[in-house]
DNA sequence: AGCCTAAACGGACCACGGTCCGGTTCTATT
DNA sequence: AATAGAACCGGACCGTGGTCCGTTTAGGCT
């Protein structure tokens, strides 16, 4: 660790170019990645202290110590700046499907693997959802959300041979955990989360099951 | 036309106190009356002219003449205000599911209804795609409209003897027929409608079919 | 008819999301 | 090291949703 050649992140070699192929298209200023992560930190924390829709962007820019412009520049749009705060925790729990531990992750069966997927995801999106809510429909951020989702819901049925269409299929069995319906029975019908849960996964069954046999 | 006495609309005989027994709970001032009906009518005209999200609360109370205050105490927001425009034609829409003709109304057997009902509501939703989204969860006016579509399709279910929790698989069934699923298939992804009825029509059976039998 | 009160009215006012453009700062190049 | 120019920065500015409160009006009652 004292040795600076074994330590490839810090020490007098990491300059501008450590990593000339990584990051976006054309690269991205050093000034403005700074600002980028002091303005995701400002937000985060705000969105801790106030709520996320008491959260006003001249806040965040004020935190940050920038221009309302910049932050503007940086996000497109209030949106925009939400969608890229919920794409932090939603990549842990795309990495923990692709490679974690079963049931969620590889290794269970397909079935078990779907009710553990609708578990988790049912949680999740409870858990986030004023911020799934403030994300909206921005750009393609929450595009590529609902595209990981979608695509390995459609995989896992077809590991199961559900016939039929998949993609369409997939997305029958997502809508019922997108944020406003999950909201409707549970913060508005009062429904337990366990019940609707327990719906989700005879729903799953019953889409799973072979057709007579 | 000359007399007035043939002329139950107007006239000296009008009063205040007309129908005594109808109108909401306290009565509705006359002026109040009058405004609200103008409000929704110039909503409309503008909504047709320069598209939902183009309309600003300012034109309508204008167009209306009446102040803007006044459209917000009678509608409560802009969301109020769309939700409103939004549950005309959504009553004759449920007029035609309570007692229109069949298919969609009584008369068919059940899962021919069913199939009606989520081609209609497919197509319902599609058209009304903007002024739903606008209208947002807007007070307790969007919340009957769901509730409605819950109800009947929880009916279709006990009549084809469906077993389970019919309020949460009913629910199941509609979420695929909400706004931001049905443009993320159609929209985004392209496909096309028929393609996504279809694969509404495939999840309908699945979710009938008895189990195992 | 005339009064009285609750309700409705209107438009000035505020907050916040989003745009714009003149000035500044970074980085590639020589 | 010096230069050029692209990218970035900041904050004044605008439009719109939503609130507030002094004023007006409808309609029941005497």
């Amino acid at each position: 660790m004292s040795d600076p050649l074994s330590d490839p992140l810090s020490g007098p070699l990491s300059g501008p170019d450590l990593l000339p192929l990584l990051g976006g298209p054309p690269t991205e200023r050093r000034d403005a990645a700074r600002n980028r992560e002091a303005l995701l930190v400002a937000a985060d924390e705000l969105v801790d202290v106030c709520g996320v829709d008491h959260v006003t962007m001249e806040a965040v820019a004020a935190r940050a110590g920038v221009g309302k412009g910049t932050v503007f520049r940086r996000f497109e749009s209030r949106e925009g700046l939400m969608a890229a705060l919920l794409d932090r925790s939603e990549t842990v729990w795309q990495a923990a499907v692709i490679s974690g531990p079963p049931p969620l992750g590889p290794g269970a069966d397909p079935m078990e693997r779907l009710l553990a997927f609708g578990r988790s995801r049912l949680e999740t999106t409870l858990r986030h959802a004023e911020l799934i809510r403030a994300a909206g429909r921005a750009g393609s951020r929450s595009y590529a959300a609902w595209s990981f989702t979608a695509m390995h819901v459609r995989y896992l049925l077809g590991e199961l041979d559900v016939r039929g269409d998949l993609p369409v299929l997939a997305t029958a069995l997502l809508a019922p955990l997108e944020v406003p319906v999950l909201e409707q029975q549970v913060r508005v019908e009062g429904f337990p989360v366990d019940r609707v849960l327990a719906g989700w996964e005879d729903l799953a069954r019953r889409v799973v099951r072979p057709p007579d046999a």
